[in-house]
DNA sequence: TGGAACTCTGTACCAAGGTACAGGGCATTA
DNA sequence: TAATGCCCTGTACCTTGGTACAGAGTTCCA
């Protein structure tokens, strides 16, 4: 949390007299969001953004719906790509059930042909 | 190159009396399988785990299909999330077209929930 | 034979996303 | 009041996947 602190993803809390930081409930929820972006693969960065979005929706500017937007379009490229990951995996699998234990994997096979899996 | 060499991941080529590194058509195949399961988002260590069955018995093909299956896996998973997002950002945008913009927005109660989003 | 251009090596550094101390201060409890 | 165990800070270090030098040797071409 102090390197959440420290980048900015966190508020400073509160402190004692002693300095000890003193957490309430928004704190719980905003590590929530962060632990759930995070989780899906938004960089710290993205998460940042995002959180500010989350913070400022009160006011909901052409700026603001504009990076809601583009991350929207992140999240579709995001998608794709994953996929053809997975299109290519699957097919893969597929292909090596299918043969027979004689012959070459077809997952390495394919794996090394150049410039087919781009 | 030098790089994956020192990874383990490229043998270590021949060498001219100079020193200099002789590749051959193998290791151009060996960077394409590289190139290629790092594009379809294999980590290194992961790549190795398949350059090492590939190099050595075919007959571990199910460690290859574990492997690519986990990876399926997590694919999915990271689909499913991104797709929860995004429902969640459309929302969030759609909900902020909506209002006047003195309102608080009721997505990011939901963006903060623990455990809703993952 | 000279110079440009290439390759070699080790080392340092980068970004992201943290973790692991050490050396203190504070708080609880016997 | 002392011991124990939190919490504080800064700093160093870690992993992944590389990139960027510097300084030396080599090769090619005129």
């Amino acid at each position: 949390m102090r390197f959440y602190e420290r980048q900015g993803l966190l508020r400073k809390p509160e402190r004692t007299e002693a300095g000890y930081r003193l957490f309430d409930y928004t704190d719980v929820e905003r590590l929530s969001f962060i632990k759930n972006a995070k989780s899906l693969g938004f960089s710290l960065s993205e998460v940042k953004q995002l959180l500010s979005i989350a913070d400022g929706a009160i006011t909901c500017r052409d700026e603001v719906k504009s990076i809601t937007k583009s991350k929207l379009n992140f999240i579709d490229d995001q998608i794709e790509s994953l996929n053809n990951w997975k299109r290519t995996l699957s097919k893969l699998l597929c292909d090596c059930e299918k043969t027979d234990g004689n012959d070459l994997c077809p997952i390495i096979q394919d794996l090394s042909k150049g410039e087919s899996n781009a």
